[in-house]
RNA sequence: GCCGGGGUGGUGAAAUUGGUAAACACAGGGGACUUAAAAUCCCCCGGGCUCACGCCCUUCUGGGUUCAAGUCCCAGCCUCGGCACCA
């Protein structure tokens, strides 16, 4: 017999008859009424793909499965559970595809997502394909524009010219998030800096509140991590420095430094404004001035990616300018240098070579005057400094301030520079404003019309959408304005205020704010006239658990946080933070090695479905380790849970309708307790295992088992193998799916107890031998069965027993001396 | 450099959170069935010593706490992620 023929389980047929079974009965979509009604529901979202010309890759296929499993564990616990599918299908990826092999978006997308579709029915995911969304259709990004004038009104969206970082390779802007240590993170080409007109979204002023709330959403701690270290807050002060003469006379100018370190003022030996700093002209004197605007150029000139090795060596130039220390009162010559960053605190700070490593390396470099204000243990006021030195200690060289300690000083400081009128406390964020104007074509047009009389006008809603016109030659070019900006008919238009000639804003938003929102929008595809139905939306959400990939930690997450927000105040929503729970899911590496197609190992899912069907497939991927992360997909492996499901088939058509073994039905309960608990937890890898343990047992000696024995486990694989349940459930002589009510199976605690439990015995915490009790043993009968066990009495003989330690049920140790 | 995750058989991994290390699988070895192969079923499978009952060693390394440590503490090594001249 070949391996289709061995007993009749034919994943194909299977699998092909309950996926049409499902569609015709309409299994896994709510309908309106549903979603008006639901008594229990439970909203289970993935991550929408990018639906790329390659299909769906096993990453996907993981994630999704891992998502799927456990909206349909819920789903059989009697929840009525939402779990859409859509096309994150807009971008410059899409873009960058199509211009490579010559095709227009509007053509390939379609035929990507058509194939997509394909695939994922295939895996036999309960998505609800009749809520489903492509965020390409104007329905839409009608709305995701209609997003953009809710920030705009709320003046939340501004345009303004801003150094921003241009790909010269890809021709457009990129956000902060999207540039990975001065490069594209696409196409890895150095970033260049460039001043244009963009639009921007201040999500700065929601950095607090953002923070704040990391501290009660149950998310993946990873990604709560990455999340405040992208949000960055640090605790300082910012301190003003008059510019004076070089004979002491103030110039009337001040520039502000920002510090962590106020208490370290009496160190500062030196100023350093950025090369961009604003105030550099007016501190440059004649002498300088060359140098000056030669290094400037430089830095202006020189890629993000040399500019922020942090390995560099420190370069700089005097500007002539001096500034007064005002805990001193010393002047202090102010110098540039690009290790200052414009776009962080203020653009200046107070060099104190002593105690910070980067000042160290430039005074060094520079000659600079290195003074020591803090002391360690064991240290001076003059004790010689190599390096900066940044642990504990008290300040010395400080004036009044000797002898204070270091771990209280910055407040001690903070309020002297406050009550002398200086400087104040104050927090810095690391977070920019999010700019979401992209010069490029792929996108939905930002719904702003630019009138000379009346400026930015936005888009009247009646007149959205703004449709993306199709146009043939999409491709960027070096100009840094949008291919849109080339199709006059299109950006030709009436300002809707005075009427007068006008011009459409040519450039698209960004691809993160069409999936800022896209949960809202799931539940309310029905409606035409919303983006979100309020009285649906209120029952829906929160999302209950979200899974997707840790890669979008801080871009996508913190994105539909800050929009979520805003729409809360807005009034739209009555909740602040859309996803309750959070989890990222692990990597999928192959053989022991990242997938790559260098290294040829990259794993193409459709034979493998072919083969073994998507029930062993999907039951291979969450076995293969720890869903929250990952595992090492290797060829030969599926042949185990392949095999699991042949024996699971086969034991289900021979079962008869005896009564059950007890040991058989006490492990049927154990095992129904173990993944009713693990499943919901993700414990996908160990469900798995209990379940095969318990097949294992059913049909241990080649024991036929009985149907009580072997039904529940149908019902638990059920979220793994959907198809092959729903078969094995209707052999049973159940008429509906089983997923169609509450066919979690459940258990009796008191069917778990063993009566015999095995009791270790150890003789000073060495193992001599296992005894077997009865499980309601006293202790007095458990340690007399200890000490007889014929091995243990070896070691007790003729020692001094000092001591025994027991522990019901697991072990008795004796301690001897 | 800073912040997180992790290091357990040939391999992927388990281990009730301090209580019999290696469950469940893959690969490998042996056997049954078969003319034969495939499939299936059964047995073995961390290392060493032993005819055997057993004994010793073993969870990256080295210390420590404890009757008892893969699990807790200290020091170090390796690895994978994130952030990074962020003042």
């Amino acid at each position: 017999m070949s391996n289709q023929e061995r007993d009749s389980y034919n994943p194909s047929a299977v699998e092909e008859k309950w996926q049409r079974n499902w569609e015709e009965r309409g299994t896994n979509s709510l309908t309106l009424e549903q979603l008006k009604s639901a008594k229990d529901p439970y909203y289970q979202l993935m991550m929408f793909p990018y639906p790329s010309a390659e299909g769906l890759h096993v990453g996907n296929i993981y994630a999704f499965t891992g998502a799927d499993v456990h909206g349909r564990f819920f789903r059989m616990q009697g929840r009525t559970v939402f779990e859409p599918m859509g096309f994150d299908a807009f971008g410059i990826h899409s873009e960058n595809f199509a211009l490579k092999i010559g095709t227009h978006p509007m053509d390939l997308i379609p035929a990507n997502v058509d194939n997509f579709t394909r695939q994922l029915r295939r895996i036999g995911g309960m998505f609800d394909w009749k809520h489903s969304l492509d965020t390409t259709d104007p329905s839409y990004y009608k709305w995701t524009q209609w997003v953009f004038l809710k920030l705009f009104e709320a003046g939340l969206a501004e345009q303004k010219k801003a150094p921003v970082n241009w790909c010269p390779s890809c021709m457009t802007v990129l956000a902060n998030e999207q540039v990975i240590t001065g490069a594209c993170e696409r196409c890895t080409t150095p970033v260049e800096q460039r001043e244009i007109k963009q639009w921007f979204f201040k999500i700065t002023d929601y950095a607090q509140r953002l923070l704040d709330n990391l501290g009660f959403i149950d998310w993946s701690e990873t990604t709560l991590k990455a999340q405040s270290n992208w949000i960055g807050r640090s605790e300082g002060a910012r301190l003003n420095f008059s510019v004076v003469y070089s004979d002491d006379r103030d110039t009337g100018h001040n520039i502000e430094v920002y510090t962590t370190r106020p208490d370290t003022i009496f160190g500062a030996t030196y100023m350093v404004l950025s090369p961009e700093h604003p105030m550099v002209d007016k501190v440059t004197d004649d002498e300088h001035r060359h140098s000056v605007s030669e290094y400037r150029e430089e830095a202006r000139k020189s890629d993000l990616v040399t500019r922020q090795k942090t390995d560099k060596s420190k370069t700089g130039a005097f500007t002539g300018g001096f500034c007064a220390n005002p805990a001193t009162g010393e002047q202090i010559p102010i110098w540039i240098a690009d290790y200052v960053l414009m776009d962080y605190g203020t653009g200046a700070i107070m060099a104190v070579p002593g105690h910070d490593q980067r000042d160290f390396e430039f005074a060094t470099a520079f000659n600079l005057p290195i003074k020591r204000v803090v002391a360690g243990p064991e240290e001076s006021s003059d004790t010689p400094l190599s390096e900066a030195y940044i642990g504990p200690g008290f300040l010395v060289n400080s004036g009044e301030f000797d002898g204070t300690d270091v771990s209280d000083s910055v407040g001690v400081f903070t309020k002297w520079a406050k009550s002398h009128g200086w400087g104040e406390g104050t927090v810095n964020f690391r977070l920019h404003d999010w700019c979401i104007s992209r010069q490029r074509y792929w996108g939905p047009p930002i719904p702003i019309i630019h009138c000379d009389n009346c400026g930015s006008v936005p888009v009247p809603e009646e007149d959205l959408p703004v449709i993306l016109p199709r146009v043939e030659d999409f491709k960027p070019d070096d100009s840094g304005v949008s291919p849109l900006a080339r199709v006059e008919e299109w950006y030709q238009t009436t300002c809707p205020e005075c009427g007068g000639e006008a011009r459409r804003e040519t450039d698209v938003s960004d691809t993160f704010l069409d999936s800022g929102w896209y949960f809202l929008r799931y539940p309310s595809t029905d409606f035409e006239d919303t983006a979100f139905d309020p009285e649906i939306t209120r029952r829906w959400l929160p999302v209950d658990t979200y899974i997707g990939g840790n890669e979008h930690a801080v871009l996508h997450l913190l994105y539909s946080r800050f929009l979520t927000m805003v729409l809360k105040d807005l009034g739209y929503l009555d909740f602040e933070e859309p996803y309750d729970v959070f989890r990222a899911h692990g990597l999928i590496i192959a053989e022991g090695a990242k997938m790559s197609k260098s290294r040829g190992n990259v794993i193409i899912p459709d034979p493998i479905i072919e083969e073994f069907g998507a029930d062993a497939f999907r039951i291979y991927l969450m076995f293969l380790g720890p869903f929250e992360e990952g595992g090492d997909y290797r060829t030969e492996g599926i042949q185990g849970p392949y095999g699991f499901l042949h024996r699971l088939w086969d034991t289900a058509l021979t079962a008869t309708e005896g009564t059950p073994d007890p040991d058989v039905e006490r492990k049927v309960h154990q095992t129904v307790k173990q993944v009713t608990e693990q499943v919901q937890e993700l414990g996908y890898n160990t469900s798995i295992a209990a379940m095969m343990e318990c097949l294992n047992a059913i049909r241990s000696g080649g024991r036929q088992a009985t149907r009580t024995e072997v039904e529940p486990l149908i019902a638990m694989i059920a979220p793994f193998a959907p198809h092959l349940a729903e078969e094995l459930w209707e052999h049973l002589g159940h008429k509906e799916s089983i997923f169609e009510g509450s066919n979690w199976p459940s258990f009796d605690e008191s069917k778990i107890i063993e009566s015999q439990v095995s009791v270790a015995v150890q003789v000073n915490g060495k193992l001599r031998g296992t005894i077997s009790v009865p499980q309601d043993a006293a202790e007095d009968d458990v340690i007399i069965a200890a000490r007889e066990e014929d091995n243990v009495a070896r070691y007790l003989n003729g020692v001094e027993e000092r001591r025994i330690v027991h522990v019901p049920g697991r072990l008795v140790n004796f301690v001897v001396g």
